[in-house]
DNA sequence: TCCCAGGCTTGGT
DNA sequence: ACCAAGCATGGG
């Protein structure tokens, strides 16, 4: 018997959770706003939420939101803790984007999506990559529904993000062909292969070090560095993990010229120690929204 | 037409 | 170890 949907509230200041920032912060590619609400799909699970008043109000069963959502937005992650760290060490350009990103969290994706999308990120622009997700999901995952209210009329639906089995089942034109992926998708198939065969294990991932994560993570074709740092930060929750992309190469060279890039992860990993990613965020967002 | 996008692989030193 | 070219695709 299928579970009831129920209207979960959250006091929530919208300085411990801002979704709007969240959405537009380029570590989530299925999360978007419309008629007011913000929808948030992951895996094969979906969320719909509003906030009104000083509360947050989530659209979901109990079981769901225990079990999978509460995990996923970070609810249980202290993030002032890191602010008052960020505070004290006088880093301009770093409180700067701690201003314009209170609410900023680092959510807690799944896995396999957060590996793929990455992979799909590379040499992209994020609009673009937006979309070929989009294309993913409603032409290899499953339709489902989900609520967006309490009534049966407030029944929407969405598609899955696609399982690795179901990728590895494709021929690598049928998975290229008017996905937008490129030459991305021989990286996809070939990774979906090795997961299915359990070649490359995502169980195995979860339990690693941030070392040994990345290590593994690199030993794919198409996960370098910058990709690997992704992964690890959005799909493990490896605070300590810092990718460095153009925008971030672009603020070394702005904003912290004292430094050589060396110089630089020195500084970043010695100040803001077990939450580098989280820097990384604030960073990035507020360099881009400037 | 050229340039760029949350980079990576490959093949040259 | 480091460096440049090439890479698919769509948008400015």
């Amino acid at each position: 018997m299928p579970s009831k949907i129920r209207k979960i509230c959250v006091e929530l200041p919208k300085t411990l959770f801002n979704p709007e920032l969240i959405m537009n912060s380029g570590q989530v590619f299925r999360m978007l706003k419309k008629q007011g609400m913000y929808h948030v799909y992951s895996g094969d699970k979906a969320i719909a939420f509003k906030r009104r008043a000083n509360q947050y109000e989530f659209y979901t069963t109990i079981e769901d939101w225990n079990e999978f959502w509460v995990n996923y937005f970070d609810f249980n992650t202290d993030y002032s803790k890191f602010n008052e760290a960020i505070r004290n060490s006088k880093d301009e350009f770093l409180e700067n984007s701690m201003k314009m990103c209170q609410g900023m969290r680092i959510l807690r994706q799944d896995l396999w999506e957060t590996i793929v999308t990455f992979i799909i990120s590379q040499q992209n622009n994020i609009p673009k990559i937006s979309k070929t997700v989009e294309i993913l999901c409603e032409r290899f995952g499953s339709k489902r529904s989900y609520y967006t209210g309490l009534n049966t009329k407030d029944i929407q639906y969405f598609y899955t993000f696609p399982s690795a089995d179901r990728i590895a089942n494709l021929s690598l034109k049928t998975l290229s062909d008017g996905t937008m992926l490129g030459y991305r998708a021989e990286y996809i198939l070939e990774l979906a292969k090795a997961v299915k065969s359990n070649k490359f294990s995502l169980e195995e991932l979860q339990n690693l070090t941030y070392e040994e994560a990345m290590k593994k993570l690199q030993s794919v074709k198409g996960i370098g560095p910058k990709v690997g740092n992704c992964i690890c930060l959005y799909g493990l929750h490896l605070l300590e993990s810092y990718p460095i992309d153009t925008w971030m190469k672009k603020i070394i060279e702005d904003d912290y010229s004292q430094y050589s890039l060396e110089e630089y992860k020195l500084y970043i990993d010695s100040n803001y120690k077990g939450f580098q990613g989280y820097v990384q965020q604030i960073q990035f967002y507020y360099k881009r929204n400037l």
